[in-house]
DNA sequence: TAAATAGTGTCTATCAGACAATATCGT
DNA sequence: ACGATATTGTCTGATAGACACTATTTA
């Protein structure tokens, strides 16, 4: 028998995508006490006998509770209080992970908890103190997309240059209503010398128009 | 009596200042076991009787042990892991606080702990994974002056121009032979519409030379 | 006057935003 | 041909680095 955890130690996920035209984020209803029915990032407790890190924890939450396997899982911030958690003194680490929509099978897979993908930006009343959470891994990914990280883990496995674009677009935004636009030669140019990604030699997207080139997360990307 | 501890979660300052002409950081050596007389950064197992905060734990590690009081502390990064303490699964949340040296009585009222300034870039080997801990803190701090912040808090009240340069050019610094020289046009002109800091009129700092204008941090100044 | 450092000005390469021009598809 | 979007090119203003020049002190 392993030890009563306190503080009470845990790691929640704010999983980004996109879908409906705008940024989107993965929440779960609380189906326990306290805050039964709420919705909340998903997450779960330190159980030191399965996690060697919370890094660990966090991946084991998206496992078990989504059936999901992310690639990169970036720890954001660490919550902590005595009064965040009415159960007492608790600690929180926050966790950011991005994946492509069609990676993403969660929302039916899951019979453990139900789920639903919210807009990023306008996600209601949220259980414990998730709410700042998610505002605090928003505002991360703002910032790294404002410094000219490309968040190529929203995109499919292949994608176009204006759909790199649309996603930073979204991303960058500070609501539903705000239009941020980027200038389309501008944003090319940035990665004329870049190598996060790189052509897919002989393959486009096709449609009413001139074809576009498909491009692929280049070996050793990160975020 | 409340509850022990598990996982045993504590707080870690990387303190930093300037002296001998670099960025330096301030180490503790340990009293007690485990790793008794290893230098360590000065830190504090969390009380949850007296913390409400994990921010709080550092505030009280800083002024119990070193007689001290920070005017920012910032949150760096945290470290988790069911083996980086031999006590067991232990976390570790980092905070990153600047000092000037003037402002620092610690190493000679200290009598709780023997400490020592090191050189941020050499400070041979820690306790623990304290080692890792103060190198991302010292990468941290680089990274944010590559952004453009300036560490005003490690200048003395009044500066100067040039003093806030030097300061830059050892916090960017990767080693103790690096040696990074900002232009000083460049410098000065970026600073020419910014608002971090304000001029103390009519007093200068005298010398051999031209006197310079000394300038002083501008209300609402964080970092 | 010389040495030292403060403070300012200039030139240029680079880059971002704005926007125009051309290319290549489906219909 | 036309509409739509991809891709490329041009112009311009802002900025950073390099470096030179002037200013004001002590010795």
């Amino acid at each position: 028998m392993t030890p009563k955890l306190f503080p009470l130690v845990s790691a929640d996920v704010a999983l980004f995508s996109i879908g409906d035209g705008c940024l989107q984020v993965l929440l779960a209803q609380r189906g326990r006490e306290p805050q039964k029915g709420f919705w909340a990032l998903p997450g779960s407790v330190l159980n030191p006998d399965l996690d060697h890190s919370l890094e660990a924890t966090a991946r084991r939450a998206l496992r078990e509770k989504l059936s999901l396997d992310v690639p990169h899982l970036e720890q954001v911030k660490t919550f902590d209080g005595a009064t965040r958690d009415p159960r007492g003194w608790s600690l929180s680490v926050l966790y950011c992970a991005l994946l492509p929509r069609d990676q993403v099978q969660a929302v039916a897979v899951s019979r453990v908890e139900k789920v639903r993908w919210a807009d990023a930006d306008d996600f209601g009343d949220l259980a414990f103190d998730h709410a700042q959470l998610l505002q605090v891994a928003r505002c991360a990914l703002r910032e790294r997309v404002k410094r000219h990280a490309l968040p190529l883990h929203l995109l499919p496995h292949k994608f176009t240059l204006t759909q790199i674009q649309r996603v930073c677009e979204m991303v960058l935004r500070t609501g539903r209503q705000d239009d941020v636009q980027l200038d389309k030669g501008a944003f090319r140019r940035r990665f004329a010398h870049a190598s996060d990604f790189v052509a897919v030699e002989g393959e486009f997207e096709t449609g009413a128009q001139r074809p576009a080139q498909l491009y692929r997360i280049a070996a050793g990307f990160r975020f």
